[in-house]
DNA sequence: ATTATGACCGACTGATCGGTCATAATAAAA
DNA sequence: TTTTATTATGACCGATCAGTCGGTCATAAT
């Protein structure tokens, strides 16, 4: 049945995506390497055929998490021109991400965090993988305004402050999200999005425009 | 009929300190019960003449943590009579919190996040505890916001999104607040803080400005 | 048919952990 | 001093885990 060449790569990112349910559901701490292979259908010796680690296995999931994560936002803006409504599509897909079928990308992105801040964390050596990823979202969002600035949509002063002001959104983003998930949507996370991103917006819009209404 | 006096609470918050540290460095996992213990100064099977179990020993140190956290808050505000004073100074605590001394602040509330959300968290089924805390925190800014509508400075219309504002607030503060752990304070949180915090008052008080969110 | 090799596997190992328990220490009471 | 109830302890236990290893299997090359 087995073939004598095995697409190592696809059968590594298979064993990482097995691992991406378990982390997300369980905790690293949690997770036996056991499961991990069990969940991908395969024996426990052969995880290490492509992983040297439990570790390891971590970061392959978090990078597969990170890279679908990249590619949806890209997808969500493409087809949008209106910078201001690719604001709003930001806003939506951090809505999105709490469905509850999707709340394994919060619990990652806790599991993230802790293994970046823990001193005896995973990833508390590659602390650069955090950064990596915050910085790629910020410039996104700061090219967003620029563009909205090039448009005449957004005021000019506020050039040199678009890296902070994409700090501030995505900031506010991540917290709204955190608190949604943990007081399990009892408040109305569009609407808070919104009013956040409508104060947001009118203190950085030329006078004169007007909001736009989005879905 | 009390042939040896030991002052049961006071050891009991003594151990809980011990771990709330080794919590905060290590994760719940990663800290043993012996090495709560070893820095406690006592011996391991004395633990268990206090605790019942692990999770109980996190569940007190977590008590302990938040009530730290309840009484400094309060202290903060207590001299203060104006309510944007007030939510400024809310702005500065939350500041104060990213302090490198005081970081232990963060990881904790990671670790009571995730011990709440993963399903064999240890507070899964406790997460009233997580919704109190919020809900607690949330009703002081809301008096805040009330208090500011009493007095003349907040259009009077807030008053029944006093709590949702209140959400949205709290939320921006935990959001940047992790974001400034996690990227090392490479950006300035008191400007992110209020940056945040004047596009919400001035979209809140009374001077001039009408407008509600679309949508 | 024989051999070579990549792929796969699960029993095993050494170590750690949470929790228990028999015993010792302590100090008030008799 | 002796008694007695309480408090303290660390050796110990069963369970679990990450990682290893000897060996099997299926196919490809000869």
């Amino acid at each position: 049945m087995s073939p004598k060449f095995v697409d190592r790569e696809r059968k590594t990112k298979e064993i990482a995506q097995a691992a991406l349910i378990l982390f997300s559901q369980k905790g690293y701490a949690a997770t036996s390497v056991g499961q991990i292979a069990k969940t991908a259908g395969i024996g426990k010796g052969t995880i290490y055929e492509y992983f040297k680690t439990k570790a390891d296995i971590f970061i392959a999931a978090l990078r597969e998490w990170t890279d679908r994560f990249e590619k949806r936002l890209r997808k969500h803006l493409e087809d949008i021109e209106n910078p201001i409504q690719k604001l709003h599509a930001i806003a939506e897909m951090n809505i999105e991400l709490v469905d509850p079928l999707d709340s394994a990308t919060a619990q990652l992105s806790l599991e993230f965090l802790q293994q970046s801040l823990l001193e005896n964390g995973i990833l508390f050596k590659r602390r650069y993988l955090l950064k990596q990823m915050h910085a790629g979202q910020c410039r996104m969002v700061a090219d967003i305004l620029l563009d909205g600035i090039s448009k005449g949509l957004f005021r000019p002063e506020i050039a040199r402050d678009a890296e902070k002001i994409a700090i501030n959104l995505l900031a506010y983003f991540d917290g709204v999200r955190l608190h949604s998930i943990t007081s399990e949507n009892y408040f109305d996370l569009k609407e808070q999005a919104y009013f956040y991103l409508n104060n947001l917006i009118r203190s950085i819009q030329t006078s004169g425009s007007q909001l736009q209404t989005s879905n």
